[in-house]
DNA sequence: CAGATGACCGCAG
DNA sequence: TCTGCGGCCATCT
């Protein structure tokens, strides 16, 4: 059970920072924490989204660590990330350097 | 309360 | 590149 629910505002922070994750990219853990004002966080996060249920349509595959490297015992991240069009580096971890995202206010996406 | 664990981070060897 | 160490926070035993 999430027993996270006392975060709540760290859950409903990370909740829309996650799901602002546009597909074929990735962020870190890290990223995240500092986002939510807890740089040291960072593990809170990874715990918080391996509590996530899958219904809350977080795109939890899309959060990497800073190393790139993927969720151990979670194979499918890799087969999720690449059908979203993300790029892996011979050494199997995420091409930070083209698909790490960072949170933004989205007031002007023309990209695309 | 203390110790161990974890979807982490950064640094050093 | 891989491994080890310390540090951070929350949960579990």
């Amino acid at each position: 059970m999430g027993k996270i629910e006392k975060n709540d505002l760290f859950c409903k922070a990370l909740y829309e920072i996650v799901r602002s994750i546009p597909a074929g990219k990735v962020t870190t853990y890290g990223e995240i924490a500092r986002l939510l004002g807890c740089p040291q966080a960072s593990r809170l996060v990874g715990h918080t989204l391996k509590c996530v249920p899958g219904e809350a349509y977080l795109p939890c595959h899309r959060v990497v660590n800073a190393q790139g490297r993927l969720v151990p015992s979670w194979d499918r991240q890799r087969v999720l990330l690449t059908h979203e069009g993300v790029s892996f580096l011979p050494s199997g971890k995420v091409n930070m350097k083209l698909h790490l995202w960072h949170y933004e206010n989205l007031e002007d996406v023309s990209d695309v």
